[in-house]
RNA sequence: GGCGCAGUAGCUCAGUUGGUUAGAGUGCCAGCCUGUCACGCUGGAUGUCGAGGGUUCGAGCCCCUUCUGCGUCGCCA
């Protein structure tokens, strides 16, 4: 083959301003156009598409080496950048003002025909993507998609280093921990019958480095987690983990605040309003539903469980008698929907465990309701004005213990708010939400389970209330949301032995275990520990948030899919005997069987 | 583990009440074509109807089982 020609230009970088330039390009064939006596080759490569024009008259060679290639051979071209003919500019190019006149042709490798066409907006069923993921990835959109992950990561370490901060690296190989995810485990050959686990995030050993007097650590932290995959979770997933040392819940806040403005101005030029809204975890279960509430639109939930406490709605009447919540929503301009369309609706918070969805149709002429008929005029009166309903809107309620009641509604006003196209979807609304609760009760369990996780510090003015109260207790705990999905979380750690023996024990870990699971943490606490906190963003939900996708297997070049399966490697796979019998999973004994 | 959607040509899909040889667009191959840019024109080839079993004279279609992908609930400190 001959030699390869040393390329001098990217294709999609040529302009008008490069006309009269000899070039040499490197390039995948995106499409051949033959018209016989002249060929055009739309050529690309990571930066974009120029035509290159074929001419019989200038090299037969070339001409005839242009007439064997197809898609994606890979070609390596040199020629002239020229002004293209009158009339013959193609406006949907950023290069379609010119073109290349190919003086002479390499073809560098041939390609057999892809099983989908390597462009942008391909309607392709994922799994063959997946598996051809090289050829997907080529399409522009992804190329982008890459570029812009990578741009964010360099943002966000120049920033952190500016700040003071230090990268470091921790162990993939570490203990299993009984909290938490279920973990990966990596059998040890050297200790037969003991396993490593895949850290779920470097969560302890940023913690130490605190000790260790680093003062502020970050990394860009690969974590694993066994559990069932979303669109938005992955197996393996990047976090943008930081740790700081004598430092305040604000002082962390305005460090991510000024972080992601940095990174949203340098990567996209976006420019993000500094302080973001803080709203505590009550007021953002009360006022949307949801401890990650989407602000781009209003519709908040409205209580009315004293005006149902006293009315013939049993259903209402007892849950409010109870002591859960019924509350509503108003759809504003939803007064149309069908008696399907709410059964559709009913059958969708459902899902979040709501046994019902009772609605009332606010018209010129009155209200529509099947409800209606159990409450009194003044009653109805009441609900109406509490809501500010007008006649158009329709009010949706749902009765049932607080978790419920919240959820169900909270996701009801996110489904409305996408079926009435309320929410802009070019915003990027930040907020954070503060003073989680400490502890939830996990009735299938019977114990209490940390909301956050087991090392998070208890709001000062509540450690008295663990004792008796371990459920009324609020954490120094806090979440950035952006665009109603958790960006990150992060919080105010606990740095004395025996708070955290104290924490450990009302979450049902005996003595025996935290000391065998995290004896060095409770060691390094009597050591000289400061006062430390942290947070750590999910990188791939920020990518795909930032990048306007639907997945965050689009902002990563090798995701797996949703059994966990690497469609393009096939991983997982089987191992051979020998290293079963070397790891001791097997022996010759069991393999006899 | 539960619920829902999907699987038919390389790709995207259609396929009627169960009925002869399973179609379309596109891609692919061949020929023609000097200004196209989803080039055009003419012709051609291409099927494990995801897999297995069942019902039937007859199954892409009905029934059972199963595999794979996607969404989602549970789960995800």
């Amino acid at each position: 083959m001959e030699a390869m020609m040393k390329r001098t230009n990217y294709c999609g970088n040529l302009r008008a301003g490069d006309e009269g330039k000899e070039v040499v390009l490197c390039g995948w064939v995106m499409r051949r156009r033959d018209h016989g006596g002249l060929i055009f080759i739309d050529l690309r490569d990571r930066e974009g598409l120029v035509q290159v024009v074929f001419d019989p008259n200038l090299d037969a060679d070339t001409f005839t080496a242009a007439e064997a290639a197809r898609n994606e051979y890979v070609l390596n071209i040199q020629g002239v950048v020229r002004r293209r003919l009158d009339g013959a500019d193609n406006p949907n190019l950023a290069t379609g003002e010119i073109e290349v006149l190919c003086h002479k042709m390499i073809i560098l490798n041939k390609s057999k025909t892809p099983p989908f066409y390597i462009e942008d907006g391909v309607n392709v069923d994922e799994m063959l993507r997946l598996r051809y993921r090289y050829l997907d990835l080529r399409r522009p959109e992804m190329q982008e998609a890459l570029r812009l992950r990578h741009k964010v990561t360099i943002a966000m370490r120049h920033f952190l280093d500016a700040e003071g901060f230090s990268e470091i690296e921790t162990p993939m190989l570490c203990k299993s921990s009984p909290e938490g995810a279920r973990d990966y485990l990596v059998p040890s050959r050297v200790h037969p019958g003991e396993f490593y686990a895949l850290p779920q995030s470097p969560q302890l050993f940023k913690q130490i480095l605190m000790v260790s007097g680093v003062d502020r650590y970050f990394q860009i932290a690969r974590c694993f987690r066994d559990e069932d995959l979303r669109a938005d979770r992955q197996p393996e997933f990047t976090q943008l983990d930081m740790e700081m040392s004598f430092i305040s819940e604000e002082d962390i806040r305005d460090l991510c605040e000024r972080l992601l403005q940095y990174v949203f101005k340098e990567t996209m030029n976006v420019d993000v309003a500094l302080p973001f809204p803080t709203l505590s975890w009550e007021e953002a279960m009360n006022r949307f539903g949801s401890d990650k509430p989407d602000l781009r639109f209003g519709m908040e939930l409205v209580d009315i469980a004293d005006i149902c406490q006293q009315s013939e709605f049993t259903t209402f009447a007892s849950v409010a008698q109870k002591g859960g919540w019924v509350r509503g929503i108003n759809a504003k301009g939803c007064g149309t929907y069908s008696r399907r369309t709410m059964d559709d609706l009913k059958d969708f918070v459902a899902i979040y465990g709501a046994k019902g969805l009772a609605y009332i149709g606010v018209e010129e002429d009155g209200l529509k309701s099947p409800i209606a008929k159990f409450f009194t005029e003044e009653q109805l009166q009441a609900i109406c004005e509490r809501m500010d309903a007008q006649p158009g809107d329709m009010l949706m309620f749902v009765a049932a213990d607080m978790p419920i009641c919240a959820d169900a509604l909270g996701h009801l006003r996110s489904e409305i708010a996408k079926r009435e196209g309320l929410i802009d979807e070019n915003e990027f609304n930040f907020s954070w939400v503060v003073d989680f609760p400490m502890m939830e009760w996990d009735s299938e369990d019977k114990r209490w389970k940390a909301v956050h996780h087991p090392f998070t510090a208890p709001k000062d003015e509540d450690i008295a209330l663990l004792a008796d109260n371990p459920g009324d207790v609020k954490a120094k705990a806090y979440d950035c949301v952006l665009n109603g999905c958790e960006l990150g979380g992060g919080s105010i750690r606990i740095h004395q032995r025996d708070v955290q023996e104290k924490i450990f024990s009302l979450l049902g870990i005996s003595e025996e275990e935290s000391k065998e699971k995290f004896g060095y943490l409770l060691d390094a606490f009597e050591y000289g520990t400061p006062p430390h906190g942290g947070l750590a963003f999910g990188l791939d939900r920020m990518i795909m948030l930032m990048g306007n996708k639907d997945s965050i297997r689009d902002v990563i070049a090798f995701p797996k899919t949703q059994s966990a399966t690497d469609m393009m490697t096939q991983a997982p796979g089987p191992v051979e005997l020998k290293q079963l019998l070397e790891l001791h999973i097997q022996t010759i004994k069991q393999e006899k069987k």
